[in-house]
DNA sequence: AAAACATATCGATAAACTTATATATGTCGA
DNA sequence: TCGACATATATAAGTTTATCGATATGTTTT
């Protein structure tokens, strides 16, 4: 047994823990589901998407953001989003590897 | 952009995502990274490791085993807890796969 | 059968999260 | 510059989740 995670987590698995997090709400995996591939989103069109509003919506996006999940862009006065493929992919593969190496 | 999923998670990701609920939380993360590879480990023992009550880690256990990210079996009085790899590495392989797919 | 033990559940409180309205910030066009 | 527009933030209410102490359930031991 390894206790030495149980009172703080690894460095490693700091940046994971926020990923998860962002992902572990339906609303927030609903909004990625919207994205075809590679296509940039702005705001407001997944705000005409959601059944939420555009505070609501925007405060979710934050949450990706901040957690990686998503990327975003200004441009003029709308911001694009989309999918931060190589970072999500990057997560998963981290938690796939640990998961084979250390289990 | 796909809308159809703005409103209602397709169903092969509700699992999914009571995966990432369960996964979301540090505490959780925390018992997770208590095992040892193939290593099972008592409620007594999780306890003992945590700095949190017994009753709070019982709760804690439950949304693991509930999201089958951890298993469990009863022993005599004991009930042994471990990570079912191959739930989790097929959950997080989805994922990756629909990210490879269509993202 | 009773006591000791391991875990789960209940009930209550506290903390965190989601949500919406209202407002602020920043950008473009007239 | 002023007004319309797109997004972000502040604030506050409502809801969910985490937490703990107490108790219940089930199991072994004496």
């Amino acid at each position: 047994m390894k206790s030495s995670y149980a009172r703080a987590l690894p460095k490693a698995w700091k940046g994971l823990s926020k990923v998860f997090t962002a992902l572990g709400d339906e609303r927030r995996q609903r909004i990625l589901l919207l994205f075809e591939p590679g296509e940039k989103l702005n705001a407001g069109q997944i705000v005409a998407a959601c059944p939420l509003s555009q505070s609501t919506v925007s405060h979710h996006l934050k949450i990706l953001r901040e957690a990686g999940v998503l990327r975003s862009e200004k441009a003029g006065k709308e911001v694009f989003f989309w999918i931060d493929k190589p970072r999500l992919s990057e997560a998963l593969e981290s938690v796939a590897q640990y998961l084979h190496e250390k289990t």
